[in-house]
DNA sequence: AACCCTAGTTGGCACGTGCCAGTATTCAAA
DNA sequence: TTTGAATACTGGCACGTGCCAACTAGGGTT
């Protein structure tokens, strides 16, 4: 029994106790502290009927020592037919006849036959599967997996996934998706060296989503982010904006392409860049060290981020010094990710998943049927989003605090 | 070729379009607009790359027509053994000649050779596998898989995912955990009628995760709700508050425990409870209602909320109408979603996301190995949060706008 | 010389299924 | 009656692996 939690069991008082922590974000500051013995002497409605079911059933139908399954055999030998022929049914093989495929699907049924996925698998020539490697912290691929479901149900082809976390490295996930015989494999957001995905590639279908890679015979999706943030770079200037800052991280993945769209689009007006480079992690702390940076300097009247968490520290930070958003400082993100909170209401670029998701599963699908070998990238359009932290440039262009 | 991407290919000049959507959370409004065919010319630098692969390269080395994996037979004939040994040498079996063994698993990566998982599950008695069944959208889930992950780890099992989204229904989830022949599942805050339940829980070692169950011979493990809510409530209480009112939203799962503590730190302190239920989809939109509501009565001096989302809405409204948080209303909130934005700085609860999944899976394979029958209950402990959105009531209780 | 023991290796069977070839029955055409 | 074809069903084999029993070789004890 773990001692990390509670349990009920009958005629004993619920003790609840509650780990109390106090933090604060604004200085910094976190302090811990511990009440135990919170008691209580309420009683939980559910306990009775909890104890209720404890007492009451006293055998299980389905006994440990007996856990099989039952296969297409047992089908058959109830309804009295070959196994073959429950085979058939299951297949939705034409002629078989319709009393018969009606009598086996209901014994099926009755004793809970469901196909055996790894027998299967193992028969076929082919198992069915693409496999999807991601990583559990990684917040913008969130939308990605029910449309990466849906389009690969549309190809015939069953997801299995694997997360990567403390526990369990890109290297185990791969392995174990290799290990299901799965016909491709989809690596969202992978970290993993280049010659090891050159070296993988050849063995196995691959695309790489999130990431884009050089020299490695594999698909590549990601979200067109010099497009998106050359845009939005665009539009700042349309609404008159000239000295624009932007905030790079620099180990971020395909941070570059990005600030790209942000070079080009300051090059084409023929303004002149201003770019900060923050090394190391990139969130919430890269952005108000971005800002405290560009505060030791003449402030920019418009600032885009690499991405909205960074740009959430960043405009906190700015607001902590007094300055008004966007009445002095245009602040732009970029992913959609905590923009849309009322308090932030960020202008940001969001990307589509629905169309990631679409061309994942169909180059991958190609590579699997051998249409396709070479390196191929599919950059997905991306939507600017204008909210309220972007607006027109405060009239005196040089401000310092 | 997906007509919602774009691709590189040689000699064409690169196209970047992007969506432009204009949207305002403040005013409700949310317009379109698209701007096709923003055009450029900039060459991006690594097409280059990209094409020289696409020329070099005229031959795969895996050809579509023999995509057979290496088997333990192959690497047997490679070094010269039989198979069985080569078997023993991947189960870490004692008695196999040191050199031998390296010899095999020298020829084995050579060859690239990995076990098939589904042969393996359908050999051995037991597949080792434990199945998780998930909500894509479910935010609150987020920490625990890397948790479940390394529990199961721990225990000697593999987690199969199974993901219900818009495409894939919890049944079909579920249809193909059983197909992957998982010894147990565990439902993370499933919608399923209880009664498909009692009859899956006889057929299954089954948890469920985050979702509590009357009569369903099953595992439920769930975070304290109740305490949580109690201690929350008996920290305003302590803080001098008197007139708290709860904000509870009717159709999210579990919402009547927090309530319960709720009520029973209202009723052991001798206040009047004052609840504002909510029907209808709980997260932003609800806490705003609630506010609305509230606004129409006497202001209490705080307000607790069912869960992070919703005491985001709420916040939000309450600052729009000019209220100072938490000068004149303190506002509580529950899972510390969002409660750590900076803009926010909620108090709030967390859970435990180790502490749910160690108690998942010890229960899960306690029941799989079948020690365990009977319905069982794990609350796992949680933490208040005091951030600075509570604060000592305001000194006139009588605040009407 | 006959015996046992241990370390190292192999043979045979089974898991549940898909696929191919084959059989039995019926019914119409030659 | 024979032939052909269509319909409905069955037999046999294989997929890659784990497990059990059996085998061999070498060295020591009886």
């Amino acid at each position: 029994m773990p001692n990390t939690s509670q349990q009920f069991s009958k005629n004993k008082d619920l003790l609840w106790h509650v780990h109390i922590v106090f933090s604060s974000y604004h200085v910094g500051f976190m302090g811990h502290k511990r009440w135990l013995g919170e008691k209580m002497v309420r009683q939980i409605p559910h306990r009775a009927n909890t104890s209720r079911i404890d007492t009451m059933v006293t055998k299980s139908s389905r006994t440990p020592a007996e856990p099989k399954r039952p296969t297409m055999g047992d089908v058959a030998k109830r309804v009295g037919v070959s196994r073959q022929l429950v085979g058939l049914v299951f297949q939705n093989a034409p002629g078989v006849g319709e009393t018969t495929a009606a009598k086996i699907r209901a014994a099926a049924k009755e004793i809970g036959y469901r196909p055996n996925l790894a027998a299967q698998s193992l028969r076929r020539d082919s198992s069915n599967y693409i496999g999807f490697m991601f990583h559990s912290d990684h917040s913008s691929m969130q939308g990605i997996l029910p449309a990466m479901y849906k389009h690969a149900k549309a190809a015939g082809y069953q997801i299995v996934m694997s997360v990567v976390s403390e526990s369990h490295s890109e290297n185990d996930a791969i392995e174990e998706l290799i290990g299901h015989r799965c016909e491709g494999i989809v690596l969202s957001s992978s970290h993993i060296p280049i010659s090891r995905l050159q070296r993988l590639a050849r063995e196995i279908p691959l695309v790489s989503l999130g990431r884009r890679l050089e020299n490695v015979r594999a698909g590549m999706v990601s979200s067109n982010g010099e497009a998106g943030v050359f845009t939005i770079t665009k539009y700042l200037i349309g609404l008159g904006h000239t000295d624009i800052a932007y905030v790079f991280g620099k180990l971020m993945r395909d941070a570059e392409f990005r600030l790209e769209g942000y070079m080009a689009a300051m090059e084409v007006n023929k303004l002149t860049p201003r770019v900060v480079t923050i090394d190391g992690d990139f969130a919430e702390r890269g952005g108000a060290n971005a800002a405290n940076i560009l505060l030791t300097e003449n402030l920019p009247t418009a600032i885009i981020c690499n991405n909205d968490q960074s740009a959430l520290g960043l405009s906190h930070r700015l607001l902590q010094v007094g300055l008004r958003i966007p009445d002095q400082v245009s602040v732009a993100g970029y992913d959609d990710t905590v923009a849309k909170f009322p308090f932030l209401d960020l202008t940001t670029v969001r990307q589509d998943p629905h169309a990631m998701a679409k061309a994942t599963i169909e180059d991958l699908v190609a590579r699997i049927t051998g249409e396709k070998i070479l390196s191929e990238t599919f950059l997905t359009d991306v939507s600017l989003i204008v909210r309220s932290s972007t607006g027109k440039p405060r009239r005196d262009p040089n401000l310092r605090l």
